[in-house]
DNA sequence: TTTACTTTGTTCGTTATCGTACATAAGCGT
DNA sequence: ACGCTTATGTACGATAACGAACAAAGTAAA
């Protein structure tokens, strides 16, 4: 038996007291979270929450006509399933594995009494919530006023800071449906971006090798909530570890 | 001195137990809330939180470049200033009187104490914030997806809501900054509207004569907040008062 | 190797919204 | 009644994104 990756992987368990990670981690199960993998969908209720490791889980509104919008993505710095703890148990959107991973759950029933100690947990839940709002409010704004460009530079900006490496595993047809744009939409925005030598992609891997000019062509959203992120969630980018 | 109008015109501080509500009541401060006041800057600390009563505040991003776009509205169904009790005391966007009207402010300590007793206060709290996150969301999904005319029946219908009449004041300017469209953009809809007998305008008067096609004609986003709402906050809709 | 499939590239006409400019009209103060 | 200000109407070309259709190139399976 091969020993399983360490939880602590992800930045709000790594974040949590030792008293408090102590009692949660007997009942962490680890779990492998492949593309396009459903955690949840609209309205359904929520057994486990989801602390992604390696992964990352994109929030999408499906449309009635078929179409989607991501709301906010949730990686290795989050948990999947605040409306457990929040109260309302479901929400209107999807979840989905937007890059395959590993990550770990852990049994709503037991985050909602974790939560309700009301102590250190609940306060840092709550700031991440918070983070997440933003996050959401920002898309809002970046959906109405910038160029499938912009967001195309965020959104990988977005993510590679939830991976390891500088490679993203994601078709074309996959990012349109999380911008909500067309497929050719991205493709164009991708050949300019290639073509300026800020990233290289070919049949759904993209390597980032410019990164700073790519924040520089991406909208003031992504530093917005980068800031924002750290700015509430400092514990996530100390020194320490 | 004339009698106050009741707090309890509020549907959150109406929700509230008795026993709370008594504890609380006596710091809430009647206040008047005129078109255009800026209740919190972007990234400024809050000193109070505000309950509407007959007003909507507006929650804005304002961009660097001067342009805007709402992320929710707040009015006599909900509270201002949740980032006090979600830990961050601060988001960075702006609260605008959208329409002029009145509420209570309360002091932020004290609301913080209270959603600190992690009862009933506090699951109320975070209900609602759930519902203000769905209506971000859905903001989101809106601007990518639907045409200005959608988005202004959205909008008007949950200003509707919040307001005890049928009649918004409002011109279309406003109108256009909060949408983050062109004021043009908002006449041309307004037009088409009032040209099918939904709504009736001139000068900053807009009456809403036909509820329910103005419905018909929204997008989907607008019954999506509207549902989610009344299920998270079902004391708010409830027959009692 | 050949075939099938997936992913990306490209084109074309269509549409919605934009930016700008200016015209009309309603209300306000004097 | 007058002029001033604010609100709304309208027109124009420019642009970004759309929907649809198909070509080309890369990868995987037979």
């Amino acid at each position: 038996m091969s020993a399983l990756p360490d939880p602590r992987q992800n930045h709000l368990l790594d974040a949590l007291l030792a008293t408090d990670y102590d009692r949660l981690s007997p009942s962490l199960e680890f779990v492998k979270l492949p593309l396009g993998q459903v955690l949840y969908e609209s309205g359904q209720q929520l057994k486990y929450v989801y602390f992604p490791t390696t992964s990352i889980i994109s929030l999408l509104y499906v449309m009635e006509n078929g179409a989607s919008a991501e709301i906010a993505i949730v990686g290795n710095e989050g948990i999947l399933g605040i409306s457990l703890f929040m109260g309302g148990e479901t929400t209107p959107s999807r979840a989905v594995v937007q890059s395959a991973g590993e990550g770990y759950r852990l049994k709503g029933d037991l985050l909602k009494s974790e939560f309700n100690r009301a102590g250190p947990v609940q306060r840092l839940l709550l700031r991440y919530t918070q983070a997440l709002i933003t996050q959401m409010a920002q898309t809002a704004v970046c959906n109405r006023h910038h160029s499938v460009e912009q967001q195309l530079c965020r959104w990988l900006l977005l993510s590679l800071d939830r991976l390891a490496s500088n490679e993203i595993t994601m078709t074309q047809e996959l990012i349109a449906n999380m911008l909500g744009v067309r497929r050719e939409g991205v493709t164009e925005a991708a050949r300019k971006l290639q073509a300026a030598n800020l990233i290289k992609y070919s049949r759904g891997h993209i390597k980032v090798t410019d990164r700073p000019m790519l924040e520089k062509r991406a909208c003031e959203c992504y530093d917005v909530v980068k800031v924002e992120f750290e700015r509430l969630l400092p514990s996530l980018h100390g020194i320490a570890k």
